[in-house]
DNA sequence: TTGTACGCGTTATCAA
DNA sequence: TTGATAACGCGTACAA
């Protein structure tokens, strides 16, 4: 049992330096309002003491929390990892702390999350997708925190975002493969209901099946769940369609993967007797083999921007600008002709 | 430009409800303390207004803040990022809110991070690894902030964790690879100078080598940075060793992919002339081919415990007992007689 | 350059 | 069952 000494506070910081709590607060702030030697004993003082600011006092007093809002489906996804790691070092960089929260995919959870990083503080937050209840919009103009989307980019939307444009980069990536030669086409997409980004990867794909001639109805269209082994079932019944398809693009590379597995366990040639095609290029997409085609997402870039775009706003107070970048077709082993 | 209505606080609530403040906190925060009619006024007044508690002032009043930190040295790793969402998970049905920050394997990064999240007020903390400096623990002492650790579990240590014996999980590695004939060991890791956990798997193949009777200063050790690039440069090193290692060990999967995509792109077979053994059994181990031979961590496991204990541990103020999960041999297609 | 004093939004104690 | 009111720790006019 170690005597526990309470936890000082800027009054105790301050007696201890012989100065007023304002001075100890300013000292903290804006260093170069004190003189110096005053700073000295003021910092002295906070050592001795292992003094460091309650962040609730500061928050309500400032009315500000340097603090910036993530809120993501899941970190289990390396997609959403990898973009918020960037985003993190852009803020920290910034002297900003990240605050991240996960949804599950939930509407009504990521609701939750929303009020709740509100409720902390959160000078702003970052969200995945435009799609949301209108009514979460305008709780957040109401309490006057900006809101950046991002993992989409729509020039015609209201709300600014830095992503790319899910639609016309699964749409090149079609074009691509039609280009080959492929005519009967499946896609294994991740659920589209509150997704839109798997609803406008789809579209993409419709959208260069009309282009070239075809008939959008006839893409075998398999929606499943987020994994390996949802990618690999997947594969399993979209291969069960009559005609089979000669090229399986899937909405994520995750799906791909699976696909490609039970492909090799089916004794099914790739690309020889199918093509499979993924999205996003993590990493496991060069790991497999044969090494995946899919569509480079820069989401190292994508959160770097999104937090460079926030902390400007926050500084300067200037608007959010609409901040697009580039996905890009990786053509590795698992595309060949029909 | 909308007009700007201003943010509702508690005594919005209580003035449109006609009661006091005192009975909306109550109404709130202990429901059947307040009548019935009186907690309906309550609430509708809360919905109109669109109110939500601050949570710096809540914080400050109540002296706790349902929130727990966790420290990770990366959310790019899933290991971590699988571990952490179970943890959130537990904690979330237990009314509690996870704060995670991320490291990037800096002790420094770690140190201001714990500061930071203290000073946020998390009730609790949970931490990777045994390993850091006592100022930190005298630290987290002196504010009275419960820590458990993870991912590591040693019976002699003196704070308690919720982990696995990294080095008895290995060393049972390393004795079945010995057991099947294998002399001339390499072991590509992470790096040892800031890990216990990859220091520890390192001890564990030593001994088991001691153990067998061979010189463990024969084991061909490389270290190395986290990546799958990483992993195949060190694959490349480790091979030029002479003579050169009938069985290659990684500190984690991610660089046992890397080592066994070089192999193929080397044109050595594995497990043909060199076997590969990774450790954590991530997604990733499954999917390449020849499926990863590899120490299987209960990751999701560990985070469900850790939350469980941890949240009991604030709630009955018993004290954090050490919680150990157990490791489990997988043997795929990487490991082969020598 | 420094100090005084008030207010931020909530919880909790004590009375009523 | 409810209300008045004193903290909680900090930032910031304003004054000196």
């Amino acid at each position: 049992m170690t005597s526990q000494r309470p936890i000082p506070t800027l009054q105790d910081v301050a007696t201890r330096a012989g100065v007023s709590t304002a001075t100890v607060s300013r000292a903290i702030n804006f260093p170069d309002q004190v003189a110096q030697v005053t700073r000295d004993k003021v910092n002295a003082a906070i050592a001795e003491l292992g003094y460091s600011p309650n962040f609730g006092a500061r928050a309500m007093a400032a009315r500000r929390t340097n603090t910036i809002g993530a809120i993501i489906p899941t970190m289990e996804n390396a997609i959403f990892a990898r973009g918020l790691q960037a985003f993190q070092e852009e803020l920290r960089s910034n002297g900003y702390t990240m605050l991240v929260a996960s949804t599950a995919y939930q509407p009504d959870t990521e609701e939750e999350q929303i009020r709740s990083l509100v409720a902390r503080g959160a000078d702003a937050l970052l969200l995945i997708g435009y799609h949301r209840d209108p009514a979460i919009y305008d709780f957040l103009d109401a309490q006057d925190v900006p809101v950046l989307l991002t993992w989409a980019f729509d020039p015609a939307a209201t709300r600014p975002s830095v992503g790319f444009n899910n639609s016309a980069a699964m749409q090149e990536m079609a074009e691509k493969v039609i280009g080959m030669g492929h005519r009967r086409l499946a896609l294994i997409s991740a659920e589209t209901a509150q997704n839109d980004r798997a609803s406008a990867r789809c579209d993409g794909i419709r959208q260069a099946m009309t282009a070239a001639g075809l008939d959008a109805d006839t893409l075998c269209f398999v929606e499943t769940k987020y994994g390996i082994e949802e990618g690999a079932a997947a594969f399993d019944e979209v291969m069960t369609h009559d005609p089979s398809p000669t090229a399986v693009f899937c909405g994520n590379d995750v799906l791909a993967v699976g696909a490609l597995r039970r492909a090799r366990e089916r004794g099914i040639a790739v690309p020889g007797d199918v093509s499979i095609i993924g999205f996003d290029d993590i990493e496991l997409a060069q790991v497999v083999y044969p090494a995946l085609t899919t569509v480079h997402v820069p989401h190292r870039e994508m959160g770097r921007k999104a937090g460079q775009a926030l902390v400007k706003h926050l500084r300067d107070g200037t608007a959010l600008e609409p901040i697009e970048v580039h996905t890009k077709l990786v053509l590795r082993n698992t595309l060949g002709p029909p």
